[in-house]
DNA sequence: GTTAAGTGGAGATGGTTCCTCCGCATCGCG
DNA sequence: CGCGATGCGGAGGAACCATCTCCACTTAAC
């Protein structure tokens, strides 16, 4: 099927000028685009965005999986080190509060990479399922945070997604009006881990398969939300 | 735009006997194919579930909103009287508490009545929208639970709607794994609501207006209407 | 100046949904 | 029973949308 036209990539060969040039700009506007409209967006979006032809985007990235990679590649790098960088709070609260809320706003800042992060399946090209490389950190710094009194028993590392996916819902729908709502649900969920034995219970914990179903169905391969007809 | 045909609605006339039946029938599986699939769901697949074909549909109900209202028009109304009989609860907290978790689990277990009671504008055909007529009813309740001393003191009924909408997301992506799993966020989130020292600053509190607009643009008449284009 | 590399964007392709149309079936009255 | 009036099914029209291909044309680079 690629006998017709050979994507330049896979030849070794260095871009003519001009196409290296349209391909950072391509690149540019995957990201800008991405960020405020998502992966739902269309690669004509990002195409005009970049001031060049479909043809031109489609010629340098083979799919929009490959445009998405190379747009959002190293997002996924920074967000892997935020959660290392969690680990090195002094406390164990202050890690997770600070990593729930540097995460949020993230997500709230850049919905491509919030759809990337917690969506299920989509890309994962090469880098494996981020959130499962991040389990044992987020592990670690719950038990922490356990140990040392300040977090409820109750709550497991597979919390963490379910909470950021709520989260980066609010800040999805309440960014045109109120872009920092997010952050006040949040604090509401925030106070709710904190332990006191005035809390309820909270039932029985998700497993991680749960959270990898669960994250599937949130942002299936292509959010098609056909709206209804307001005539 | 109806000059072409007569819904046999606007006449007064009786419908015939077999009509009737499969009005009726239409009307049920519409209930059913909501509720599961949501207000997003095809008349093609009310039509098929009820065991007839598309056009009758459409004969007996000009338009999906029409079919929406009288499937889901009493729905909404155990929906308000949910929130009146909130009031009657012992104390403030309760009453919220217990109305928090019915009407979760109603939209849990009503995909439908989640898309029309806490989207935006859709039907609203003649009942006003309904979050609207509810607001000083949950304002009391609020109220009352900060007056006893147990709710925090920097929540308000603008609250109400956006802790249902997280919520209802979360059961709707968590049904086909664990159809419970929202009960669990809900109540960290009931835990976050409960007054504390500990507790942390939620913030500027979203108006009524801020609402409305979230709830718009969380379920949209249309996700991807077009957002000013780059250029 | 030559030529390979690069370009743009119309349109093929395949998907969705809402709703209409009309030949035929069925009801129920007289 | 017979015969309008009423109701029926569901193919398909119309309108959308996104991904990706093709090729006549432009441009870089030597």
């Amino acid at each position: 099927m690629t006998s017709t036209h050979q994507p330049a990539e896979s030849t070794g060969r260095p871009l003519r000028r001009d196409a290296e040039r349209n391909r950072e700009r391509i690149i540019a506007a995957a990201r800008a685009v991405f960020a405020t409209r998502g992966l739902a967006a269309t690669l004509d979006d990002v195409a005009h965005h970049a001031g060049v032809g479909i043809g031109t985007v489609y010629r340098r990235f083979p799919s929009k999986e490959a445009l998405v990679e190379a747009a959002l590649d190293e997002r996924l790098d920074e967000l892997a080190a935020t959660v290392e960088a969690a680990l090195e709070a002094p406390t164990g609260w202050d890690g997770l509060t600070g990593l729930l809320r540097q995460v949020a706003e993230m997500h709230a800042a850049d919905r491509g990479l919030r759809d990337l992060a917690l969506g299920g399946g989509w890309t994962m090209g090469h880098h494996e399922r981020i959130g499962t490389r991040m389990v044992p950190l987020i592990t670690r710094l719950i038990e922490r945070a356990q140990a040392e009194g300040s977090l409820r028993e109750d709550v497991t590392a597979a919390d963490v997604p379910l909470i950021l996916m709520m989260i980066s819902e609010v800040a999805l729908h309440s960014h045109p009006v109120r872009p920092d709502a997010y952050a006040r649900y949040l604090q509401l969920l925030i106070d709710g881990l904190r332990r006191s034995p005035d809390h309820g219970d909270l039932g029985r914990a998700l497993s991680q398969d749960d959270v990898d179903a669960v994250a599937l169905h949130w942002l299936p391969s292509s959010e098609s939300r056909r709206a209804p007809s307001p005539s």
